[in-house]
DNA sequence: ACTATATATTTCCATCTGGAGCAATCCCCT
DNA sequence: AGGGGATTGCTCCAGATGGAAATATATAGT
C-alpha cells in the first residue's frame, strides 16, 4: 500500500520530511490519548511542564519560555485552575500579575502523562542499537540547540509530547 | 532566558522532545508562510504532494495515503479545483468517484513550495558535518519504516512540511 | 497630579480541523 | 430485477487555536 512515507523518500527534504512524519504518529496519539484519559489538551500540558519546572511564574512568563500567544495560554492556565491543577493567586506588589503554582494534583496527573510518553519513546527506540539512540539523541541535540539561527524568525506553535 | 528547551532537557523523553521541538520550528513557520505566499494550506499541499506523485487518484486513495480524514481532504480538493490547482472529474465507469488530476499551475506552485522548504533544511542542517547528516537521516529513516510497530494504533494527524 | 506609554491578562472573532452522520452510487447475492 | 450492505464524497457541528482588540493596572515624564 503505498503511503505518504514512500512518497517523501524522493523529496529533497530526507531530514525534516521524516521528522515531521515521525513526530506525527509519536505525538499526535500521545496527545489524544492524554486528552481522553486526563482531559488535559496540550497547551494545558504546557503550562503544567512550565510550573512543574519552576513555580511562581505568570502567564507572560509562560508565554515566553513556550513562545505561545497570550490567549492560548490564558485558556489553558484558567481551565487548569478550574480542574485544581494549578493555583492563581494576584501578586500584592504587581495587582496586574497572577501568580501561578502548580498543586500536588497537578504534578501528579503531570507525572503521569510524561512516563506514558516516556515510555511510548522507549518503545519507538527498540529498534536502534543504545549506541544509536546515543548519536541520534546528540545530533538532535545539536540542532535544537542551534534553533535560533535557522529559525526563521517568528516561532512555532504547538508544544509538548 | 528559560527556553522550553531548557526544561526539556530534563525530562525522560529525549529524542520525542527534541524532535517536536525542532519540528516546531522548521514546519510551523514554513507552512505560515506558504499559507501567506500561495494561499495553500497544510492539508492543500498533502494532496498536492500526492497528485504530483501519482495523478489520477480519488480522494478516498488519498485519505488512505495520508492517513487524513475524509473531510479535511474533501475540503482541500475542492479548494484546490477552485484554485486551479487540481482538476476534478467524474469517473465514467463508477460515478461515485471523482477523479483528480494536478494541473500545471499545481505542479508549479507544488515545486515552488517544495524548494523553499529544501532551502530551510539546508539551512538548518549546516550546524552537521555532512557525515553527521548522513547518519541522522539513516537513522531517522529506521524510525520512520519502523512506525507500524510503535505507533498506538490510531494513525496521526497534520502531514505536509 | 495628569497624561502618555508600557505591561498583564482576558475577550472577541475568524479559521482550521476532525467526528459523526448523510446522500448517492455501486456491487453482490438471490 | 431488486434488496442489503459497502463505498465515495460531502455537510453539519463542535472544539482548538491564533490575531487583534479591549480591559485593568503600573510606571515614567512633566
Amino acid at each position: 500500500m503505498l503511503k505518504l512515507m514512500d512518497i517523501l523518500d524522493g523529496t529533497s527534504i530526507p531530514v525534516g520530511y521524516r521528522m515531521a512524519f515521525i513526530i506525527n504518529f509519536y505525538r499526535e496519539p500521545l496527545m489524544r490519548r492524554m486528552e481522553r484519559e486526563t482531559g488535559l489538551i496540550r497547551p494545558e500540558l504546557t503550562v503544567l511542564m512550565c510550573l512543574s519546572y519552576r513555580s511562581g511564574l505568570n502567564a507572560r512568563d509562560i508565554c515566553e519560555i513556550t513562545e505561545q500567544p497570550s490567549n492560548t495560554v490564558s485558556r489553558a492556565v484558567s481551565s487548569l485552575v478550574e480542574k485544581g491543577y494549578v493555583t492563581r493567586t494576584r501578586d500584592a506588589v504587581d495587582t496586574r500579575r497572577n501568580v501561578l503554582a502548580i498543586t500536588a494534583d497537578g504534578e501528579a496527573v503531570h507525572d503521569r502523562v510524561m512516563a506514558s510518553f516516556a515510555e511510548a519513546e522507549r518503545v519507538m527506540l527498540e529498534t536502534l542499537e543504545p549506541g544509536e539512540v546515543e548519536v541520534l539523541t546528540r545530533l538532535l541535540d545539536k540542532l535544537a540547540r542551534d534553533v535560533e539561527r535557522w529559525a526563521p524568525g517568528q516561532p512555532a506553535r504547538a508544544q509538548g509530547g
